[in-house]
DNA sequence: CGGTATCCGTTCTGATACTG
DNA sequence: CAGTATCAGAACGGATACCG
């Protein structure tokens, strides 16, 4: 696993900078931006809205998640699992089953994730209309300026 | 305005495939995929977080978003900028001025993602807790196992 | 079935230099 | 101040092979 390196030490060191008007700490070695940058995660995010209630098996996951490698979900799961969002069970039995579930604590950050994706959904003609009209803007833009 | 249907209920035609659980599409070519992914980001959760009322100049976010290079800023702020969340201003001034700003649709977005910043704030001790007894855990275990 | 280990190309990112 | 351009290195992610 070449992934994973966590680093995660964080004193306040170092005079008073100027946080103003950010109530958070946006340092990049603080705790709420490593778990941030994971929760962000473009496979996490689907993993979590995914598994709503029931729990489902390694190949459920796979086969719900399109595009994502066997190798990326173990390593989102795994990742999942130690942050204590997911809970991971292995069954004894042949052939082998292993079901992934929400913690409490996941299910908590599934009403959130799933406020995130149910904006995306609400929202996606509108950004298709922005992006097209800012394209269409560049584009004639491109046209009327001096090439280099 | 003109998107008020969203068609996520779809998929329940045809030969009844395995979208059961799932309401919403989760292809990789999906619309909802693509701006979830863009949404998700690392540094454009950031920077919509940041953006709260108060517009920005290029350097107060660049201050503000601790390890983000300037390069990965104007990326950002390019890509927020076009699908419609952020409004670049040009103040045709000495020095140059430039301010960013969420458009309505921007902050309607803040709204979600500031949802996922407070969770993330509320459990972040949880979420170390857990990583510690996980990684206690495996520590033992891989005391107890032979080396290959 | 549910992984782990390894290789290896692609993408991402930061440092640097330069411009209006 | 607010960028753009370029380039090398790091991280990401997929393909493959193999194991319990």
């Amino acid at each position: 696993m070449e992934e994973g390196t966590s680093k995660s030490h964080s004193h306040r060191e170092g005079t008073g900078r100027d946080y103003e008007a950010c109530q958070w700490d946006t340092r990049s070695d603080c705790e709420v931006r490593q778990i941030l940058d994971r929760v962000a995660d473009k496979w996490s995010l689907l993993v979590i809205a995914l598994l709503d209630e029931r729990s489902l098996r390694f190949t459920e996951l796979r086969r719900k998640v399109d595009g994502i490698s066997q190798r990326m979900l173990t390593v989102t799961l795994r990742q999942l699992e130690r942050d204590g969002l997911v809970e991971r069970t292995v069954h004894a039995v042949v052939p082998p089953r292993v079901d992934y579930a929400l913690t409490p604590l996941g299910m908590t950050l599934h009403d959130t994730i799933q406020a995130l994706v149910t904006w995306t959904e609400e929202n996606q003609g509108r950004i298709a209309a922005a992006r097209a009209a800012y394209d269409t803007r560049r584009m004639r833009e491109g046209e009327s300026l001096p090439s280099p």
